[in-house]
DNA sequence: TACACTATTGCAACTATGTTGCAAAATGTT
DNA sequence: AACATTTTGCAACATAGTTGCAATAGTGTA
């Protein structure tokens, strides 16, 4: 794990700091999204408010975090596959919330379909959100 | 307008105020997706910001208008066809934000696609927000 | 290892956004 | 017009996010 998070900051070009290291260990062990209270819930009084917003802002820009929208406008924060680099990110797969367990999981198996956009209007980039209940919770009730 | 306003409190169960005259109003000038914060402009001083926050979140139990989840976490609202009623939405149309003049849009005739669903994940409602560029700025660029 | 340079962090202060309780004012009803 | 009910404005509070700056920690080099 450690070794892991260390090479993954390194190939990012970044340095090696606790914040960060414990920022991004919070990621891999959730495998759901994670917001901003929840990371400054993660890491305890080790850091300062500002240090968390600001490593998730560098995390983003540097192509190793990226956000969700959600319908209640929390800002979500999730992994990206190795195939997203700085500046350059790509997240085509759809995003899952769970009403029951308040989680958000990345579907990466799951492309956004296309959709045909009415003459005039070019499409860049599309997100696609989907609610419901998520297999865990299907699982067990 | 001003009796298309009254009519459509009237059938929402509301009574008729100022506020929300003037806040129904501002939608229907606009024919964009508008921020709590264009709101605030458009109305000027006259209302609280207590009272418009009051009023949209009023109007989106009605049915009236519904909240648009955007990439950037900035709730929109917008108004509803005529098909939604209260507790009852019908938003199953794609949203459009411009990334040239920033504003958003209701596609109304662009329906959500179906999406195929991992094993256990069950959807119960799918928002779906492209970003790109709008047909009034592609037109005139 | 020690040094110097650069990047990062913590603090404080600030802005924006949104919520709640309560008294005053406006609305709808008779 | 008078009443009961809603709605509004105010004040105070809560949460989220940003910025400048000095102190600190990380990195590369000798």
């Amino acid at each position: 794990m450690e070794q892991k998070i260390i090479d993954l900051l390194k190939r990012s070009n970044l340095s090696i700091t606790d914040s960060r290291k414990k920022i991004l260990e919070s990621f891999f062990q959730e495998n759901s999204a994670l917001a901003h209270a929840d990371i400054e819930d993660h890491v305890g009084e080790d850091f300062d408010r500002v240090t968390i917003y600001r490593t998730l802002q560098t995390f983003v820009d540097k192509g190793i975090i990226h956000t969700i929208p959600t319908p209640d406008n929390a800002v979500l924060y999730a992994l990206c596959k190795d195939s997203c680099s700085a500046g350059h990110h790509h997240d085509n797969h759809v995003h899952f919330i769970c009403d029951n367990c308040n989680k958000t999981f990345c579907l990466e198996h799951v492309v956004v379909p296309a959709v045909h956009m009415p003459v005039g209007f070019a499409a860049s980039q599309i997100d696609m959100v989907v609610s419901g209940i998520c297999n865990y919770c299907n699982a067990t009730t």
